[in-house]
DNA sequence: ATCTTTTGATTGACTGACCAATCAATCCAT
DNA sequence: ATGGATTGATTGGTCAGTCAATCAAAAGAT
């Protein structure tokens, strides 16, 4: 590994970690810096400016999301199996940690005014859409694209709820309520 | 009405706006006091702080919205009914107002520093659990909570997706998936 | 009714802090 | 020594919050 993308890397994670502790996009390159252990100025040697540096900590964090989707799909056989990996990807540890949450929910107030991070985050919908339809089509033909809609929304709804709710929310849980959600539409199949 | 009390909502109206079209909570008082027609140092006058006025933009939409609950509440008959009128409020067109939802995305952001904020939202939670709680229960009996919990994460999720989605999404729609994802639960009794 | 006092509304100008971005100067590995 | 990595210092700009001054209208006094 490279020193510049070791660099990259501190960096980007730092970004994701600071977002968590802060709760909001204001934060700063010196911030970020600080806690990533280089100065300020190397941030912007780096990524040109602040604005890239948020976008390279969003889209590295749809891409662990998209390889660990990957890795889940993989090891699952036959459509019930694949949407129960689909959906437990979600609130996995490693995405369900509290500072990732908060830099997500901070990707939706981004992409208001970045045209990239809306791009971004329109990737992951139609990729969790796709995967969604993919498997549900055997199970209820024609009713898939819509339910995957609904199920893609309990998702995200979840997701960014349990990013305030005072008792955290347990991954488990939520999975649970979207494979519920998900057992009811198959029943009425 | 005072001269205060009407310069305090012009100023809780502005800054709705503000905050939707900008995108973020990243607007300064003197945005949100030139779009009231008035002076920065008016805004401080009334409100004290920046804080402030976000906190009381973001309570006079809860306000708007219990009000709106209860006005359809007090139409509905029976269970059913009421539960569709609870779920219909969420997006109709005053609540589903592209400004309104960026403004909602913002104040789950606010939430994640402001103790205040996040009480406020809480009691929204809360609020919209027990409603659907109330009247599901005739119908479904102990199931009535989680499954509550399901509907209230669904609505949550549709109306933040609503605030990305580059095809905007109706609000007859949004309350389509819903009353969908109910009637499941209703099936499944 | 008229003059005076008081109160509240309102603003423009100002400040202190902070921050994104730049750059010339070091550091360090090869 | 050379070239990329790294930084400290600096700058230009922005913004929350303050303050003294102005203005209008209500309240009181005669």
């Amino acid at each position: 590994m490279s020193v510049e993308s070791q660099r990259r890397a501190q960096l980007v994670e730092a970004t994701i970690r600071e977002i968590g502790t802060v709760g909001s996009l204001d934060v700063t390159v010196g911030q970020i810096a600080k806690r990533a252990g280089v100065s300020s100025a190397l941030g912007f040697h780096y990524f040109g400016g602040k604005d890239s540096l948020l976008l390279a900590a969003m889209q590295h964090t749809l891409t662990i999301y998209g390889a660990q989707v990957r890795g889940a799909l993989a090891m699952s056989h036959g459509p019930r199996e694949r949407l129960e990996a689909v959906i437990r990807v979600s609130f996995i540890p490693t995405n369900f940690r509290s500072d990732v949450i908060a830099a997500w929910l901070n990707f939706y107030v981004l992409a208001q005014r970045s045209k990239r991070a809306r791009r971004l985050l329109t990737i992951y919908h139609r990729r969790l859409h796709s995967n969604l339809v993919h498997d549900l089509k055997p199970l209820i033909g024609d009713r898939a694209p819509v339910v995957a809609e609904r199920l893609g929304g309990l998702i995200d709804g979840l997701y960014v709820r349990s990013a305030i709710t005072p008792k955290r929310v347990s991954g488990e849980d939520a999975t649970a309520h979207v494979l519920a959600a998900l057992d009811r539409e198959l029943d009425a199949a």
